[in-house]
DNA sequence: TGACAAATGCAACTAAGTTGCATATAATGA
DNA sequence: TCATTATATGCAACTTAGTTGCATTTGTCA
């Protein structure tokens, strides 16, 4: 077992998931992705792979989403992305080329203070996306 | 023909758009709800009141939104939700009750020309919603 | 009012995601 | 390391959201 599946095994592990060839492949294409992955990615490559079928990668996802070791974004499509996580970020989505890039440090947290104090409402996750036009396709 | 129709029938012009019992209808929906309707919820109503086919509904929402006069939102139901688009705000969704409050003022633009700055990346759109507990639930 | 473009209805289809159930596999404890 | 048991997977069938093609109807405008 190579570094890269070994630390997939433990994060699995750590979310008291039983470890299994497909959790483990699936892990793998989070953590060699940047950009969110769709349902479709994630079934072609563990079809492919490991004969996995696509009822079983849609369980998977669930669960991910679940234990919180991946997120769901959708970025009106009709289907659903996931990415690691890990680090807070939010994207910019080119609606000319697709592309997806992540920013950060958006300081989100002081406007989610002030919703706590007018609205009362708590918040606990809050989706932030920017769509418009990369730098590449302004050209 | 009611002052109700009559605004809706003003906005669908203002867009060059045929004006239909269908989609004066749809307007006057939107018109009387805060919080955003999905697509499901329009075809119950078409359906029953004029006996729209939900082809139509569906055809109508993708128009309204090319055309500006609604937004499509995701809130990672599986479903789009619209609503008019009119003044710029976002949304506080209740995971406990399905509740969805608007707010406003979260001076997103100052963030918006950082990202053409830092990124190069034109920002057209944004979507930003909250995720969380609403006042009433906390209880 | 008649012509023409645009909107609608109907049927069929696609794509994303889910459910039930039988089988296979991972974790555990002796 | 083997048997037990809970969990994960595969397969088939299903649901729900949304789309497409084509024939018919309706709104607009001259």
């Amino acid at each position: 077992m190579n570094n890269s599946q070994h630390d997939c095994k433990n994060e699995l592990q750590n979310v008291s998931l039983q470890v299994t060839p497909a959790r483990i492949a699936a892990m793998q294409l989070f953590e060699s992705h940047d950009s969110p992955l769709d349902a479709q990615y994630l079934i072609n490559h563990l079809h492919n792979e490991l004969g996995i079928d696509r009822v079983t990668v849609f369980r998977i996802l669930n669960t991910f989403v679940e234990k919180g070791l991946i997120r769901k974004l959708e970025f009106g499509e009709g289907k659903a992305r996931y990415e690691l996580n890990n680090k807070e970020h939010h994207h910019l989505i080119c609606k000319s080329c697709g592309s997806i890039e992540d920013i950060s440090d958006c300081n989100i947290s002081s406007l989610e203070k002030d919703i706590k104090k007018k609205k009362g409402f708590l918040v606990q996750q809050h989706s932030l996306e920017f769509f418009g036009i990369c730098k590449n396709c302004q050209k």
